[in-house]
DNA sequence: GTCTATAGTCGGATAGAC
DNA sequence: GTCTATCCGACTATAGAC
């Protein structure tokens, strides 16, 4: 046992600098969020995570580093977790435009498609985790930086783009036309709006927090706002 | 002239510290919005004000109270802008809880209020003042603090109850029902989702900015949105 | 590979001249 | 009433011990 320290290992199998990494993240997470990056301290950050402030500049390159690394992390979750389902219906709606016997995209199929993500969108702002997700997303929104563009690419763009592609298939109009694009924005908006004008809403619905019954009554909107979802000449043909 | 100085007036008629006070509250919501408190430092709240950094601590007691004196300066401005038809609408809505012959709210009377409503808020929105504003809401939605509180009580609150009063209308429901507020929750986060989730809305609908342009695409989200609000058992009745 | 100590910078607020 | 000068605390990152 002569050679010298070498990278250690803890229960799960995770070395020790990748456990002191993925600690500092997930404090970050939450100091970023709540305070932005100028108004986190690499003192807040370390004590929070339990490690040495010097672990920053070492593992990260410094507070900036670890602000991008707390980027594609959340992206990267996101991915895991909607990324399926977004991927499926991406090849779905691929598959309609190049139609061949039997894969035409039926409006009654994208609306149970389109349900389906969205839920599974919800299903993902209900997670307390998301909670700190969106302060980070939201802040990024107002000022967008180098850790927006990652987010955006990696996972947002994916997401609205199959949404776009559901859409146009239910009012059989352009998946690129800025009216489905408009549509697109208006639902997410809906769901959106639970999470990022979370005080407005806890309190006019006196709820305090965001739970399996909160869950239920989002999954409510999405889908009458699905339901709604029809081709215009359609709406005018309504009394 | 013996006296010693008294109150300066400006051209405006505005006394020199009136002057002073403004211009650090309109640096500072940009400042605040766009860095959140701990990120703005009184330096640069001053330097863009073009004022003493000293005139933090005399006219406000300090960095924390030109905070608060934005969110009551926003809450003020989106009263004088939003107010007034809020009110008016608010005064119909009651006026039908008092049912009094001619007087019943009818559903195409409370579209039309409703639109007129949520059209006034996308005006205000669109406007860029409204961009700075939006970025310090925003912030306090997430990590709410007494600010949030003020505005909330002056404003939010008000144009949400009104919104529900006609929507309540519409669908012949109780106003305070979950229903009901679940229905104006959605409809609000189908216009605040272009101001909240700003950078990825843009990048979507390839906009530069939300000019005249953007708001009649805005409009039209509002008046589709509106028109699919109808009771559940109609819906269920239709094909 | 991880820690303590510290250098250098920038933060907000107070004191006192004008 | 408004400015300049300055204090002291807090900040991040580097240097070097272990």
């Amino acid at each position: 046992m002569s050679m010298a320290n070498t990278a250690q290992f803890d229960a799960r199998g995770r070395s020790r600098g990748e456990d002191v990494r993925l600690k500092l993240i997930e404090a970050a997470i939450e100091i970023f969020g709540r305070h932005g990056f100028e108004g986190a301290s690499t003192r807040a950050l370390s004590q929070r995570a339990g490690v040495n402030q010097q672990a920053i500049p070492y593992y990260f390159g410094g507070k900036s580093g670890l602000y991008l690394a707390v980027a594609d992390h959340i992206a990267e979750r996101l991915k895991a977790l909607i990324g399926p389902v977004g991927a499926r219906i991406g090849l779905r709606v691929a598959a309609d435009h190049t139609p061949k016997a039997g894969k035409t995209l039926e409006a009654a199929e994208a609306r149970a498609l389109l349900i389906e993500l969205l839920e599974t969108m919800a299903g993902v702002l209900v997670n307390e985790e998301a909670a700190s997700w969106a302060r980070f997303i939201v802040r990024e929104q107002m000022e967008p930086t180098e850790a927006f563009e990652r987010i955006y690419e990696k996972i947002m763009a994916r997401l609205i783009e199959a949404a776009r592609g559901l859409i146009a298939a239910i009012v059989r109009e352009d998946p690129s036309s800025e009216a489905v694009r408009l549509r697109a924005v208006a639902l997410i908006g809906q769901i959106l709006v639970f999470r990022v004008a979370h005080a407005a809403v806890m309190r006019q619905l006196g709820w305090q927090k965001i739970g399996p019954r909160e869950l239920d009554a989002i999954h409510t909107v999405i889908r009458r706002a699905v339901g709604a979802i029809t081709p215009a000449n359609a709406l005018m043909s309504a009394p």
